[in-house]
DNA sequence: GTGAAAGCGCTAACAT
DNA sequence: ATGTTAGCGCTTTCAC
């Protein structure tokens, strides 16, 4: 294995030299500058990314932990992300919690965190007393559901907004029984609680009531578990004019349950699912959703950790991204698509 | 920030008798160890993994390098990787690299990688050549479309046989023109060639020749880019019975290109995917596929890089797994899901 | 069972 | 423009 120290011998240079070429630091004379990149490249030489960020604090890398590798969604946003800290100077590498508390903490708190010089946390599990506990030096900037924490940068996703527009717009095209589907209208400050709060905020600014009976199930939020769910709800005679999906995984899983049960997305029951999922264009003549402006989210909150990185003290900021409703094949064309700002 | 030597300071020891106690090394009476314990929680403290890793050599992490994050495949294959990376005693962290040469190379050759203990590398841009030149302490495992590395351990996707299988099942259910979406019948040791290869075998074992002018383009292999494909070939009146298509986002395009057509997948033309997406089980009603056995490539994958990061010496593993079909309603199920072992 | 010394490979701070 | 010194936080080695 070759060092630095190999590298200066082979150059008639000290490692200090040598280091300062290969960080572009320092005043370094040309000559010299040639001479320890041909041995560098002679010797194949690679820095210790270790050393280095044990001496000098940084390595460049920043973290994005998400609950799961396997969601179409932390996928489409895991390539937003890395183009954003690409932009910004910085490497992007992925790592999954498991969605639990336990698996968050691990990421967080452990010593694994300490390799990289930010992170980009999508908090499921971890409630707001776990996150005050944190002490870390590394800035973590928060993703996902509701700005909340105060010690916290966090972009959130426009999910109580996103949902009210699609149901919103459910309830404009005539439907009168507006189901959602995964969300959950008991619960608090989760994505299918939020989600579930913009779907009842709907009903009520049309001066509507949401009915609790048209809650479907969808299971764990794959498409099998919300097919399985609308197909019970249908079974067992729920009646529906138009379903909101909590996600467009479980939009995906709607129309399969719709079809089951002989009726089509869009012609017979109209469909509105959440993420704007690049695949939810070419399924069933192509899914309506909310765009939740995640390329939008991911550059504002690589932003934030790069100014954190670099020693900002600014008062934590709290975003959301605004929603805006693509308009598909689930439900019928009126207008094509239409935006709509917080 | 709190080091080793507070805590052995709180505790009253030396700081090697904390190291001893966290590694589970040596041995450390219990009175101590429990004295220590209690100092770490006490005062929060974290190993840094750099300054482990700078003198001990081992992170006990390892990457998993993908070309794209938001490639579904490479998602689900992430999660079983993770499985099995934990049951090896390893965590697992994915990087990408937009599928370039420089961002494998990036990926592979620069100091990056010295954070990990072993790397999994699914390589797309880099060349045997590449591969010959890499001098990294660090094992590499490849993954990927054909074993063919003499100095890396390899455990490959069964591109040509499961390509065979699914073109072979078209050909028994009555099909005389069965195309392939996103094949490339001109390429070598690419996913698309080896699946064409695959394509054009199946059609001589059946003593029939495959048609080029069969051969479907699929753009970026993204499912917009298989619809746009499949419509274009259908409008310039190309003749298709049945559809082979190269991977599942193809398959999901395809059948929407057909729907666009007005034909039926599974009723007017036989479609089979590859690779098994969970996603594909709910769209158009399931769509057959090719189950290239992802997990247990991963699996494979891990415990070779496990035995490399022991210290093994044995010659290089070449493996393949073993393709299934399953069959949804993109076929007329005759019978339901049928194996074959290479 | 525990500790002291040494040093992994690198770079900040200060010479020269 | 380049070199010297010191030391980041940890663990290996060897002494007690």
């Amino acid at each position: 294995m070759v060092t630095m120290q190999d590298v200066a011998r082979a150059a008639g240079v000290s490692a200090m030299t040598v280091s300062n070429v290969l960080a572009g630091r320092g005043r370094v004379s040309d000559a010299t500058r040639r001479t320890v990149l041909a041995e560098v490249e002679r010797l194949g030489y690679e820095v210790d990314l270790s050393a280095r960020r044990l001496r000098a604090g940084r390595t460049g890398a920043i973290a994005l932990v998400v609950p799961f590798y396997d969601h179409v969604f932390y996928g489409e946003f895991a390539a937003d992300a890395a183009r954003a800290a690409a932009a910004a100077g910085l490497h992007l590498v992925v790592e999954q919690t498991g969605a639990t508390r336990e698996g968050e903490l691990r990421a967080l708190s452990t010593a694994r965190l300490r390799t990289y010089d930010g992170v980009l946390l999508s908090p499921i599990g971890l409630s707001d007393a776990d996150l005050d506990r944190l002490h870390t030096r590394v800035p973590v900037v928060l993703l996902g559901e509701r700005p909340s924490h105060p010690r916290f940068d966090h972009v959130a996703m426009p999910n109580v907004d996103g949902a009210c527009l699609a149901t919103a717009r459910l309830i404009e095209g005539g439907a009168r029984r507006v189901a959602i589907c995964g969300g959950d209208p008991g619960g608090s400050d989760t994505m299918p609680a939020l989600r579930a709060e913009g779907w009842r905020l709907a009903h009520e600014r049309a001066g509507l009531a949401a009915d609790p009976r048209l809650a479907l199930d969808a299971g764990d939020h794959t498409a099998a578990g919300a097919r399985a769910g609308v197909a019970r709800a249908l079974g067992r005679g729920a009646e529906v004019d138009a379903i909101f999906a909590v996600t467009d995984q479980v939009a995906i899983g709607a129309v399969a349950g719709l079809a089951d049960a002989g009726l089509a997305a869009g012609a017979d029951v109209e469909v509105i699912g959440f993420d704007n999922l690049r695949i939810a264009r070419e399924v069933a003549g192509g899914i309506s959703t909310i765009d939740p402006g995640s390329a939008w989210i991911a550059e504002r909150a690589v932003a934030l950790l790069r100014a954190r990185i670099d020693g900002s003290t600014a008062p934590p900021a709290h975003l959301t991204s605004s929603a805006t409703l693509v308009e598909r094949a689930t439900t019928r064309d009126r207008a094509r698509t239409q935006g709509r700002t917080r």
